[in-house]
DNA sequence: GTGAAAGCGCTAACAG
DNA sequence: CTGTTAGCGCTTTCAC
């Protein structure tokens, strides 16, 4: 049709409209409210202006701080990008070929993902042609943005010592995220080099005290007592609090505590967390800037690196 | 092709095929890795199997608990019903038609709408096509999921007269949202019902104390003086806390405080706050039934209305 | 300067 | 039991 001629720009075969038709068409449209289908124009143009974020959590739970942050930047960037959001929240008990076949089935044009290791739907969707991001995590094969993780714990550790502490016990995640092991493996060098007394955790995904910590922090010599923990994350920090305060161990009086990420919460929260501030909007931003070129069939850098500083708190 | 009738269940027209063959099929479209095209399906059944979230603030600020707790609910319910979830967030700067057309392009086949009042798009989506549930502020001509805002400013109302206050001061907001006006609207009753002393302030919509506030708690006569706040919605009580600490005034010593919303929070926050608990989880939930349905052709009702209850905190 | 035709990937109805 | 056809709403190429 003239139609679509007029509605878009597209004098591309030496096509022109006069102006009289051009103006006719144009108060039509306008009076029968007219809105391209998008639905078609994705099928033709095999471009759906829609972006996917995607956590290899079993859920997205967005009353997590750092998710609400990283949600936040996700959404502004695609407002730039003129781009739509396309939220993958739970797939609880859904199997790995249909997560696979709603993440590639065309809705989308790319996607942004929270990687975890070792899952079946990751390593499938990373070989999959959809364009993908990963943030926070790196990911070998795949272009990452990320944070400083190293530089963090190193100005944690510094800081630490500077304030006189000598014990520190470190505490780390079972699961082996890129970041976590970053983070801990950088903690404790910098930790060895200055001369820190080491103890570190590896489990407890879920944040909450275990007890060999309980051992550690009450029934331990107080001169081999650590008088800091560093927790490789805040939200298992927040967790950690509650957790002593329950046991009667107050903090910082009887024990200092550090995190990692210093996202910005909704309301003032009980306690202000010495913690790591990394730049988690900027991130999910440049995620989708990462995103639209390689989308666009451009060449993207493997990892970005934003910096991040420390943040200093009451409890450390 | 064939494909589709093995592919779908759809023997509709009397038709079978041969398990030889049908295996066969099965086979080729998991050698090649087939996956359905989700544009092209869509564009055929007049539906994409994504519905959408739109609010009328400005930025969807996901730090908002509200908002996270809002989200999650959707979230949950649309995985229920095998639906996507796509967010509309940041309008900043652009024209009515656009949000419009983003809206109602085709993309969703339907709608949940957090309104705000006298919005031209929100006027422009309730008398389009477009499926569409409201939450929270009840909107007259459209299916809307809302608390019951009366029954919780009567509940506190009464605590607080059991607590023994005699004087409150009411602060309800600019915005004209139903749930702000009704909730109001309820607390002014039950105190006028219950021999409360009421001032009552309609300022400032970020939560903020106003000069003519300070006044009030600080220079009026001590036994003119309220002697508790009631904020119509939490994230404001939140604010006004900070406020009043600058000013000295402590809560709950020289001051109660009670908020409406009660909603989960990330950490713990610094008070733990006197409110009511509206159940935005199940109300975001409901809103997706309904929406299906509505998106289905049935009939839905116009209104409906869950229970909340008094949460008691230290702030009053 | 304008209109007709093909095709994006899929499915429902109908012939073969 | 299997294959062909038309059409969802749009754009682009190419005749007229």
């Amino acid at each position: 049709m003239t139609v679509s001629v007029v509605m878009n720009g597209s004098s591309n075969g030496g096509t022109r409209v006069s102006e009289a038709t051009r103006q006719r068409v144009l108060k039509a449209a306008k009076d029968m409210g007219y809105t391209p289908n998008a639905v078609a124009l994705a099928l033709r143009g095999q471009r759906t202006n829609i972006i996917g974020y995607y956590t290899g959590h079993e859920s997205l739970d967005v009353h997590d701080p750092f998710i609400a942050t990283v949600l936040n930047g996700l959404q502004q960037s695609c407002h730039h990008h003129h781009q739509d959001l396309l939220i993958f929240g739970s797939f609880e008990r859904s199997s790995v070929d249909d997560i696979y076949s709603s993440l590639a089935g065309g809705k989308i044009d790319g996607l942004v993902v929270l990687p975890t290791p070792k899952s079946p739907v990751m390593d499938k969707l990373l070989n999959s042609h959809l364009p993908i991001v990963c943030i926070a995590n790196s990911q070998p094969e795949t272009p990452s943005v990320v944070v400083d993780d190293c530089t963090g714990s190193y100005l944690l550790a510094q800081y630490l010592v500077d304030k006189g502490h000598q014990r520190v016990h470190y505490r780390a995640d079972a699961l082996t995220h890129t970041s976590t092991v970053r983070r801990r493996d950088a903690f404790l060098q910098a930790a060895t080099e200055l001369g820190l007394t080491l103890t570190v955790s590896n489990e407890s995904s879920d944040g909450h005290i275990t007890r060999r910590e309980v051992e550690l922090l009450t029934q331990s010599a107080p001169e081999e007592r650590p008088t800091v923990v560093v927790s490789w994350v805040d939200s298992h920090a927040y967790v950690f609090i509650e957790d002593c305060e329950k046991l009667g161990i107050r903090i910082p009086d009887d024990l200092a505590l550090a995190g990692f990420d210093g996202v910005s919460l909704g309301v003032r929260p009980a306690y202000k967390l010495t913690t790591v501030h990394a730049p988690w909007l900027d991130v999910a931003a440049t995620a989708v800037d990462l995103l639209m070129d390689l989308i666009d069939g451009k060449e993207v850098e493997r990892e970005i690196m934003l910096p991040v500083e420390l943040l200093i708190g009451d409890t450390a």
